[in-house]
This record gives structure tokens, sequence and C-alpha cells, in this order.
DNA sequence: AATGAATGAGTTTTCATTCAT
DNA sequence: CATGAATGAAAACTCATTCAT
């Protein structure tokens, strides 16, 4: 074949070569952003920095989002979706105690969020989320709206199971969350000076929770 | 601005005049400096609404404080101290049950630290800590570590009385302060959509602690 | 957008199909070119609204003009050329009177530059002209030089026929013209403020100048 | 004197030294932003350019002008007001015939704006006065009603005198000011190719102006 | 020929910090 | 000590132009 002799000629059909492909190059931008965004905050991140760290120009950036803001909106919605979802589903067909699905809950938890790339999403939502009421709204809409109402049925289908007797967490759902938002930042900030062992203080913590509720066997 | 012309102050009949008080002028500025940093983060702030909030001249911000980040520095330094040294001393002289100290200590954490300007000084540490490793390592040992040992020793004089069973809270300590997380960002950040009864939760909290540790009326 | 499908043009049976017709593609440049050039200037000009316009891809403009100094350069062009060229056949063969032929000139003025987007053109040679001399050098050769040509001939022979006794107009043909400058701008600039009868203002200003020049019916 | 041999000691009180005077540095940003704007246009002008030729740095323009358009509208602003004043009031006090003061009219005209560095603001509100609409209307009520307004009164008051008997230049007062357009853009475009001979024209369009009015020795 | 995604130089504007007064 | 005008480095964002498809 003729082609293959001419270096210049165009190659195959089928090569891979040049093309990143919008969706994959958003992406690009959107891991770039979690990167950068996490270790110089909002105002602090230099979109230079993220063009330079997903491999594209400065003005591509702002072909992909319209501006810093706009970027770290969609920073937040893209993460936020998978979350939830599974553990939804999950919860829906579950079988098993309200025990077990509590440590499946925080087994999910902390290795979807909180040992992942994702745990910076939630610093940043604490941290600057009062500045983006848009995008604190959406994170209360798609995540903390969802994620209460999931505790809240977990705790109603105990209590009507009889396997326990509180109904503190249907009030106060915040509490069966709250150490998440302590695993999500304590390596930041304190890793260097006490190691937390997110699986041992998640084990405690659903045993004390389960407990503090009444827990009986059923 | 200049207290020495408040007509009820009681001064020795006629003072050198003006007498700006460096101690208060550096209070003016460490409180305008909270209200600034925690409107804008960090690097959002602009040093020229700290000056102008504290009722001084840009230079003069720089014969207080080096720079900027010397600033942030003093502003978490000075916020640590008061905090923790009361719950200290009134937890060394307590005669009282466990359930009776904990719900002094929310108490004291939800006046002092969650439901005032303070309560910002946790959102900028969550949000600036990890760029900042002095101020973070000075928030761990004047802050955390005083006040996961606080709580330490609140579970060992328990185990020790016979008070609880379980040493969970020994081991995580973090469990027993967790939800001040949540209390501190919450309404700033969903406030809008969901009201969080502060006084209730950590109320529900303390029950739920207790019950979860073993608790038994000695 | 593409003339060919027009059912009721009149082709032979079936043509090669497609022929967007680079003559009239860049007509519609030069039209979209204009409007843009005039709303913001040649700098504040973006040359991907001059493509939306126009209807084509950005990249497309650049098979056309080799850049942005050669598309306003196509446009003063194309723009300079039939303004002038009727006057003069006009004039050449023009049998009444100076006075018929003024206001005939001034009404050919006001309709197809004044009072026409090409006044627009009249304004980005103020705007810009001192700033590409080969625009500007190609205007006074092609719009300028050859209107205060047109301007002495009509003098030269109004003076020739004894209409007129001043030659005045002969040595400072920009006395003639002036009024169309300001006519050119007055609505852009100060219609909100005071409309300016176009038409009354050119009537007056014919007959002024006769007047000064020494009219007197032949 | 001590003061004397100290080279250190504050200089003796009037030294013109340092401090150059918030006025006058004013003063010098406008004197920039007219060479540059004028060289430029308003979009093609660069603040550093402006800043340097005022001797400046970039920054401290920001002191003055707080933004490129307030720059453009201080210039306009400071120019405007001189040109007319001396004008009103030497037609208030003129004792002597409405030729006489015609031809003053035009002479002030001509060293004052055409010939200065001002032609340019006229250029400038021409080419850059419709993106402008503040400016416009600034420059209409205090630079072009005002002329208008002087050119009707000379005009009235010369029919009233019985020399001239057209109202012509009541009516359409732009026709008399309309070759000073011309004059203030000629050189710059097209001085290269011919020149024109300011004073000429205007003493030959005082006569045609006047003559067109009917113009009658009183 | 036509397209439009990608590029990166270039521009405005901000703001921590200095320093002459 | 206090001031605030001046500085200039730094950052967001734009847009003419190119070039792979």
């Amino acid at each position: 074949m003729p082609d293959d002799l001419d270096p210049t000629a165009k190659l195959p059909a089928h090569r891979p070569k040049k093309r990143p492909d919008a969706k994959a190059r958003r992406r690009a931008i959107l891991d770039a952003a979690l990167e950068v965004f996490a270790e110089h905050g909002f105002t602090g991140a230099r979109m230079e920095d993220v063009a330079r760290r997903a491999g594209i120009a400065k003005g591509t950036l702002y072909l992909y989002f319209k501006d810093k803001t706009a970027l770290f909106e969609g920073l937040v919605h893209d993460a936020a979706d998978p979350i939830l979802g599974k553990l939804e589903r999950d919860f829906a067909g579950f079988e098993g105690s309200t025990l077990d699905f509590l440590k499946l809950l925080f087994q999910h938890i902390r290795t979807e969020a909180v040992a992942s790339p994702r745990r910076h999403i939630i610093r940043l939502m604490l941290a600057e989320g009062e500045r983006f009421p848009a995008i604190a709204d959406f994170y209360y809409r798609e995540v903390v709206a969802r994620g209460l109402s999931l505790l809240r049925a977990i705790n109603a289908r105990a209590l009507e199971r009889g396997e326990i007797s509180s109904d503190a967490a249907l009030r106060y759902p915040q509490l069966i969350i709250a150490p998440v938002l302590i695993a999500a930042v304590w390596d930041g900030l304190f890793g260097r000076h006490e190691t937390l062992d997110l699986e041992g203080m998640f084990a405690a913590h659903v045993e004390l929770v389960l407990r503090g509720l009444g827990w009986r066997e059923v």
C-alpha cells in the first residue's frame, strides 16, 4: 500500500492519534481543577495552572467553562451525582439488618468519598460554599437533602422493625453523618501530627450510634 | 474611636491626651480581620478593607502585623486561647456527673464558638489550613490536641467512675466533637433551605453518645 | 443561504449543485463587516462577530481576507467607488444650471451616503484613518481627491458660464463639502438631544453657498 | 543653621523637590492620555502607555481615574470648558461689526482648537462618540449646544442690526461651524497628499457665509 | 473550500506592600 | 507612630489567527 511509504500521508482511518474528544477533555479539565482548587482554594487557584495541568492552553479553558466560577460549579456538579445514587439503590433492596447497612454505608463513603480525591469537594464546600450560594444550593439539593433523606429512611425502617427505640437520628440525621466531615478534612490539616484510622473510627461510630439509639438484635 | 474621649470613662484628671492604646488597636484590627477574612477567605480578603473596618490607615496595619499572613496567624492565635481554657478549668474542678459536664461543654461551645463570629475561624481553618501549615500546626497544638485531650480525660474519668462502659470515645474522641463542625457551617451553607436547631441537636447528641457509651446513672 | 436552491431562480436544468458563489459571499462578509466595524470601531470589532453576521465560520473569513486589516481595506475600497462614479458621469452630461446640479449633488450624497449605512465609512475614516495610512491614502485618492476635483470642476464651469463671480470654492472646495461631515455624524452623536433636518440644511447650504459665490441667474 | 550641615535633615520648607501634587499629576495623565488616545483611538489605546507617558506607574492611573472610560471622560470634560467661555464673553461685549467678530471667532477656533492638540478631542468625539453616549451627552451640553447658541446669537444680532438679510444661519448654525470639522481632521488624514491652508480657508469661509447671508456694510 | 477547536500573546485591572511626609 | 499615595507584579479573560479535519 502506497500510504505506508509516504510519511506525510494521512494515517489509516482508525488511528487513535490527535483528537482528544470534548468529553475526555472536559474530564481532564475538571480533574486538573479539582487538584488546583483543592490545593489553593477558589480565589487562590490560578486558571493558568488548571490549564497547564490539564495539558491545554489557557484560552481553551474558556471554551469549556465560561469563567472561573463556572469551572468551580462544574466541579461540584460532576462530582455530586454518582456518590448517592448507588447507596439509595442499595438501601431500597437491602434485606439485612440496619447494622449491616450502616457498615456498608460508611464503607462506601470511606472508599468513594473520604479517601478519594473527592474528599476535596467536601472541603471546598465547607470552606467556600458560603461565598457561592448557587453552588451551595445545588449541593444541598443534590447531596445534602438526598443524604439526609436516606438517613431518615434508614432510621425510620429500623424503628419500624424494632431494631432501635430512639428517633434521635430521625430528628437529627446530621449526627450520623458528622464524622464524615472530620474524616474528609483531618488528613490534610492534622495528618502530620496524628493519623486518624478512618476505618476504625467509622466502625466505632456505627456501634456507638446504634447502641445510642437503643439497638437490639431482632 | 479614641476611647479616652468617652466622658463616662474613669480617668485620672487630665491624662497626656490621645493614646490610641496599642492593645485596643490590635484588637480592633483582629476583629476587623475576622469579619473580612470570614467574608472573602484569605486570598480574597483585602488589607485595605481590614484597615477601613478597623478605622485606621492601610499603612498602620503593617505596624501591627508584618504582612497578611501574620495577620491571619494573629487571628487564629488570639481566638484559640479563650475557648478551651475555661473548659479545662471547669473540668478540673467539676463535681457533677459526666452527663452534666457534657451538657455544659456543648452549651459553652455553642454560645462561644459555633453561634459567634468565632465560628468563622473554624471555617477558615478548613479553607486555608492546608495552605498554611504553620497555622494548622498552631491550631492543632492549641485547639485540636488540647480539645481531644480534654475529651479523653472526660471519657477516662467516666469509665473510672463506672458511668460508662465503652472506651470508644477514648479511642476516637473526634466522634464526640464531630457535630460541632456541622454546626459551624450549616447556617451559612444551608440555612436558607433548612434550619438546624443547634441546641436540640447538641442535646440529642449528648444523649446518643452517652447511651452509646453504655451510660448508667451512678 | 445557498441561492441555487431558490426555486424561482432561472438555472440551466441541473447545475453541479452547491455554489455558494464567492462574489456573493464576499459581499455578505463586507456587509457584515461594515455593521460590526461601525458599531465597535476597528480594534473593538471582533472577527467572530463579522463571521457570524455573514453566516459563515470564523476560519472562512480568512479565505477571503488575509487579516483584519485587509478586511477593513476591502470595506473602504468597495464602498468608495459607487458614490462618486455616478456624480462624475452626471456632471459630465449635465445641461442644467449649477444650482440644479448642486441640488442634485447633495440629494445624492444625502440618500446614498449620509443617510445610509455607508455613513459609517466616513466615521471609520475619521476614527481610524490616522492609524491606517494605506487606507487613508486610498480614500484620499478614490474619494477625497476625486470629490474635490468634481467640486472644482463645478465651480470652474459656473464661473465660465458667468453664473457666479467668486473663485472661493475653487480654492477651498472643502467649504462646499463640509456640512456633509456634520450630517454624517450628527444623528449618532446628538440625535437624542436635537434632530437635524438634513434635507433642509443642505437646501439652505446650497442657497447660502451660491449666493455667497455671487450667484446670478444666467 | 544646623539643618544645613546634616545631609539627612529635611530640606528647607519651600523646597520644590518631590511631591508632584495631585493637580499637576492629573494634568500630566490627561496630557498623556490625549496623546495616546489620539494616536490609537479609545479601544486601541493602552493604559500602560498612558502611564509611561505620564511618568507614573500603571496602578497610579487608577488612583486618578477609575477605569479607561473614566479617563476618556475626564479628557473630554477638561478640554471642553475653556474653549467657549472666552468667545461667549467676547461676544457679549463686542462693539464691532459681525464681520470682525466672525474673523475673531475663527481665529480663536483655529489657534485654540484646530491647530492645537485639542483638535484630537474633536476627532475623538466624531470617531468614538457614538459608543460613549454619556460623553456625547456631556459634549453636546457643554460644547455643541453652547456653540450653536452663540452662533445663533451672532446671527440674530446681525439681522437686528441690518447687517444681513438671511436667517439661514439661525436655522442651521451647523453650516457656520462645519469647516471646523474638516480643519480638525484634514492634516492627520490627508496632510501627506495636500496641505490645507486653514487661515485662508476660514477667511474664505467668513466671506462666503456673510455674502451668502446678504451682507451689507452698516 | 469550509469549519471551528485550539492557541497564547496581550490587555485591563487589582492589591499587598513600601515609604516619603 | 500614623498616613495614604505610589508601585508593579500578578491574574482573569479576550480574540486574531492557525490548522487538523
